[in-house]
DNA sequence: GTCTATATTATGATAGAC
DNA sequence: GTCTATCATAATATAGAC
């Protein structure tokens, strides 16, 4: 047996993943230095030469790591049977989104910090993950709003970016909010406030406010 | 007189506050280049120090640049006596700050990038400039829910960065878009689409959709 | 598998010419 | 008022030890 096993190997590079999606997403890919996500890794710099190979393979796989937790806990949402009613997936499927929002604000951030900007990491993102995304949300709304539980007279695409932003931008922007308001936007009851805020401006006051 | 007339100086100046802007909004603070912004400009490093004295300095410039901007337009609005009622004051204000975002989407960007970090910049630019603007809407939000133009369900943090965040993230995450779904979120019936989503979904549908 | 040491490049800032 | 040339620093990437 060598003195590093294969498992350990595993760990470190989750844990260097996860550094450099902390990194990338609240300093940008530029302001991101890759001594810095070593050391949160608690690992040298050489090392994150060794198993990714750069910066910029380190930010796609890190990237790659982010959607597979975010489709993961979509998907079962979309799979199970347990709804009374596709309204009800609908109100679960926005609420699980402000949750995934809250819990991973570096995955809003990350978004917004590449989204923004023309280049070669940006059209990688859109075709690999964004895109598919999108064309998976269009039907869904569409037919939400045949249902009557989306407002008909706005287009998929004003309802998604507004969705979207409505839901992202209070967790994305959660240290100016603290310093603004003295608010920690990730307290649960902050969180289900913003989800039923969320719900209840787009989908309508189905139920009661939470305490 | 002088070669260089004090105006060409103040024009010089201006074109390297606007140049800043962009940078600092795309790029972030430490992505952007001071010699980008100093070709941006069609000037040289030299200029820059010679005028702002140093990085930091030019971005608070350009920040308190953008800031009179955006005030000038929302004072306006709020000093405003041909408005038939409060609702509609509301209304003007919101759409007003959709037409903003679509026009300055720098400004949504520079919010972005720099509202999510802690920091000395973060503290700054919400002593000087966003805790004033949140002290000032968070009793039009209020009156605005007792009249019942807003839903009083949904506390006022709640619904402003849902406001915030569902007017911006469209503009905001322009390039994305583009890629995405085609579309150019600039053009004038796509940003009076979003301006309609918007009050729909905030104030309710009181006027048709937009062509 | 992980670390140390180093080569190379690019950046913010400065000094001084015009 | 503006530009060119240069300095000092800090970053990515590489080579090679253990």
């Amino acid at each position: 047996m060598t003195a590093t096993a294969p498992s350990d190997a595993r760990d470190t590079q989750e844990r260097i993943l996860a550094a450099a999606l902390d990194s990338f997403a609240e300093q940008g890919f530029d302001g991101a230095k890759m001594r810095d996500i070593a050391a949160r890794a608690g690992v040298t710099l050489g090392l994150l030469q060794y198993y990714f190979g750069g910066k910029q393979k380190l930010w796609r796989a890190a990237v790659d790591r982010a959607f597979a937790d975010m489709r993961s806990g979509l998907e079962a949402v979309l799979a199970s049977d347990e709804f009374a009613s596709e309204r009800e997936r609908l109100r679960a499927v926005i609420g699980g989104h402000v949750r995934f929002a809250a819990q991973r604000p570096e995955f809003v951030r990350l978004m917004h910090e590449e989204g923004k900007r023309r280049g070669a990491r940006m059209r990688w993102l859109v075709d690999r993950h964004v895109k598919p995304l999108y064309e998976l949300f269009v039907p869904l709304v569409e037919r939400a709003q045949e249902r009557g539980d989306l407002p008909a007279s706005i287009a998929p695409l004003h309802l998604m970016y507004s969705l979207i932003g409505a839901t992202g931008v209070l967790f994305h922007q959660s240290e100016e909010c603290q310093r603004v308001t003295g608010v920690d936007v990730f307290a649960p009851e902050v969180v289900e406030a913003h989800v039923y805020a969320i719900e209840t401006l787009f989908l309508g006051a189905d139920a009661p406010a939470p305490a």
